[in-house]
DNA sequence: AGCACGCCGACT
DNA sequence: GTCGGCGTGCTC
């Protein structure tokens, strides 16, 4: 008795077990352990074999068995190898990859076990008297009957427990910001009182919940009424179908996909929705928790293994009708599949960039098609991809043209910064037009966000003797100079190599250094010099590194708290603030320089999605943007929210260019120690495809040095393959890196890759 | 990916 | 003499 099992090893195909005596003959998708070398592995079974061609000595056991039933249902095994083979990874990483974490091991845990915190009558006590006392003079430790030693975050937790004497699990109390230290601290002092709950862990308790902003019995726009009918019919047919929903910011296709789903529902079958990573706000949960109860799952980054794991377990048992969630969602174990909805379709996310290197969009059309089932995907901004598709017949196209209550797009005005620099001098950072737009919210009590996509307070350190720059010895790139102040660091952001700023330059020992460039860091600082009284807070992936953080600034921004918010592109995606009535650019040219085919489609989606970020409440709202590139179509039919216009420019490029959607691309990054290496293999690869490219229909380019030409101290090498079959171009490449394993191991395959830098 | 095997430099 | 550097090869 043979079976087939996938092993979590990148690189490796399927390999035969024997099952022994004694143990159960496993089901296709149950997870098995078996001796792998020297190891021990779980794995997942992908099917069964009556004799193996292996010599018996070569087959060896399994060890156990530790699933009746299948733990992947079937269509989603055939889906992962789908996957597996589209883009040219290995079977069992993509299984595992498919999984949710922290399931290989143990056998399914029946109950669940969860650390509840609650005030105890001693909490409320210390909390009464804290109250009575003057918070932070003289109240700390004096030497009264009880010890009042609370910090700010302990008196924090407790006012919060105050408010909910059942109580709060300690992951909600971590989301909120409130380290599990703090509650062991007053745990130990018996101001809370901890216990374990039997539960089955819901990371979306009621406790959690932002206020509730659906109002679900509105009446639907006639445009938004029209394109539920059409998508409602389209659900019907129970075929496969593609329909794009291009909609505007503002014009409620939220509201659609909600509705959509409780049709296909009342129907028998179930929904998928994807959404970008960043996306996923409490807002949104609360949302689909309001319309399906208990019988959604939510997915985000915030959930721990177990509690993704408990879902995956009330997915596959069909407790679940409607899951939301991000990239890997895609791949959740739901049964009778209706629809797949993939809001924001052209968000880079959607792209895993580690293998499998697959896109979470282009997989749920392929589980669409294998289920019979409908997909959305929604965008303001479609990608270069779709809208093609939607253009050329192939997608239904659904168009939304106005926003909900007809508020009016923002007003947006370009600020040409070469004028600023001609006016002011070369180190303006926010032009006159800005500054005055800033002081002017902050008189009116209103908020701002104001982005620039890159991250630090000074993108390089530069000699002004030697004319050298801070490097890392690792990667080819410029230190970034972080916090300013006394003890700024310059870092390096691809392998987190840091140094303090030097005083003197490492190469020439000169003392003239100087910063140039500027980040979010530098642009926070300058916000607050113009406007001394403002509150000001930053929002990048610097900022929010702690776990929780993102939600407490999100929510106090929310609330009123902040006036001005400084980001990168987090704070375009997703979040819906209704206060906000400016949106400054400090520069619109971050990524327009960059030599990748997608560079004006990128620039083009993220403005438009951050002038759309302008006036979504009461007031209507405005957007100035910065650019050293006035007249660039990216930024002018962006600040026109032109998106047909922008489509037209963009195909012509493309199709002159020879890059998608005219051809399929795939990238391939060779490593190697020196760069004549990574060079040298990188040509013996092109010259082995060379003798597949002519009957293969496809064009080799390079080798090239890639464009970040050494990383973590590696040396990389560039080929691109484009041409129209990706089978074809997959096949050649394949049996070229079969004649050189040992550069297989050192290149990275990407298929239809969202960037080639 | 791990993990072993294997062949060359600086140390108790 | 050995401890350990990471190149190369293999995993049913």
């Amino acid at each position: 008795l043979f079976i087939r099992v996938a092993v979590p090893v990148p690189q490796l195909g399927l390999l035969t077990y024997r099952v022994p005596e004694g143990l159960p003959r496993p089901a296709v998708g149950a997870r098995v352990v078996v001796p792998l070398g020297p190891r021990i592995v779980t794995g997942i079974v992908i099917g069964d074999e009556t004799a193996s061609e292996l010599s018996d000595g070569a087959v060896k056991p399994i060890r156990d068995v530790l699933d009746e039933e299948a733990f992947v249902p079937a269509d989603v095994i055939a889906l992962a190898a789908w996957t597996a083979e589209y883009y040219a990874a290995g079977v069992g990483e993509t299984v595992t990859a498919v999984l949710p974490p922290k399931t290989r091991g143990s056998r399914v845990d029946a109950h669940k076990t969860l650390r509840v915190a609650a005030i105890t009558a001693a909490g409320l006590g210390a909390l009464d008297a804290k109250r009575g006392t003057t918070p932070f003079s003289e109240g700390g430790a004096k030497k009264g009957s009880y010890p009042f030693s609370l910090t700010a975050k302990q008196l924090a937790v407790l006012e919060l427990l105050a408010g909910t004497p059942a109580g709060l699990p300690t992951p909600v109390l971590a989301a909120r910001g409130f380290a599990a230290d703090t509650i062991a601290r007053l745990a130990r002092q018996a101001l809370v009182s901890l216990r374990q709950d039997r539960v089955n862990r819901d990371p979306f308790t009621p406790q959690t919940f932002e206020a509730p902003p659906a109002d679900l019995d509105r009446r639907l726009t006639a445009e938004q009424t029209s394109a539920l009918e059409r998508l409602s019919s389209l659900a019907g047919t129970r075929e496969f179908r593609v329909a794009l929903l291009h909609g505007v910011t503002g014009s409620g296709k939220t509201e659609i996909y909600l509705r959509l789903a409780a049709a296909v529902r009342s129907g028998g079958r179930t929904a998928l929705m994807l959404v970008p990573e960043i996306a996923l706000t409490p807002a949104v949960a609360s949302l689909f928790r309001q319309t399906f109860g208990e019988r959604v799952a939510v997915q985000h980054s915030g959930l721990s293994d177990g509690e993704r794991h408990d879902q995956w377990q009330r997915i596959r048992h069909g407790d679940i009708d409607v899951v939301v969630g991000t990239r890997s969602a895609v791949f959740a174990p739901l049964n009778r599949i209706g629809l797949l909805i993939v809001d924001e379709e052209h968000d880079a996310s959607y792209k895993q960039e580690e293998s499998p290197r697959y896109n979470g969009r282009d997989v749920a059309i392929v589980r669409a098609q294998h289920a019979g089932a409908l997909v959305v995907l929604g965008s303001a901004t479609p990608s270069m991809e779709s809208y093609y598709n939607a253009v050329s017949g192939k997608y239904e196209r659904i168009v939304l043209e106005r926003r909900v209550l007809d508020r009016p797009l923002a007003a947006v005005t370009i600020v040409d910064m070469r004028e600023e620099y001609a006016a002011a001098g070369p180190d303006v950072i926010v032009s006159r037009a800005l500054t005055a737009a800033l002081e002017r919210r902050l008189e009116r009590g209103e908020q701002s966000l104001v982005l620039l996509n890159r991250r630090g307070f000074a993108t390089a350190v530069f000699c002004r003797q030697c004319a050298g720059t801070l490097e890392c010895p690792n990667c080819s790139v410029s230190l970034v100079v972080h916090g300013e102040g006394s003890a700024p660091r310059a870092r390096c952001h691809y392998c987190n190599y840091s140094v303090r700023v030097p005083t003197k330059c490492p190469l020439c020992a000169g003392p003239y250094l100087e910063q140039t460039g500027f980040g979010t860091e530098r642009v926070e600082a300058e916000v607050k010099r113009i406007c001394p009284g403002a509150r000001v807070a930053r929002l990048d992936r610097d900022a929010v590194r702690r776990k929780g953080s993102l939600d407490a600034l999100l929510s106090r921004f929310r609330d009123g708290a902040i006036d001005v918010l400084v980001g990168t592109q987090m704070i375009a995606k997703g979040h819906d603030f209704p206060r906000v009535t400016l949106v400054g650019v400090i520069s619109a040219d971050v990524g327009l320089g960059l030599a990748d085919f997608r560079a004006s489609e990128r620039t083009f989606q993220l403005l438009t999605q951050v002038a759309g970020r302008a006036g979504r409440g009461e007031q209507s709202g405005e957007a100035i943007v910065q650019t050293l590139y006035p007249t660039h179509y990216s930024v002018q039919l962006a600040c026109r929210q032109d998106y047909p216009a922008f489509y037209e420019r963009e195909v012509h490029f493309r199709r002159t260019m020879r890059y998608p959607p005219f051809v399929s691309m795939v990238n391939v990054v060779v490593r190697a120690r020196t760069f004549a290496g990574a060079m040298d293999d990188a040509a013996d690869l092109v010259q082995r495809l060379g003798q597949a490219e002519a009957e293969g229909g496809f064009r080799v380019l390079g080798p090239a040095p890639a464009p970040l030409g050494k990383l973590r101290g590696e040396y990389r090498a560039q080929l691109l393959v484009k041409g129209t079959s990706r089978k074809r171009m997959r096949e050649a490449l394949m049996s070229a890196l079969a004649e050189r394993p040992d550069l297989a191991r050192r290149t990275v395959v990407d298929v239809d890759p969202i960037s080639v830098l």
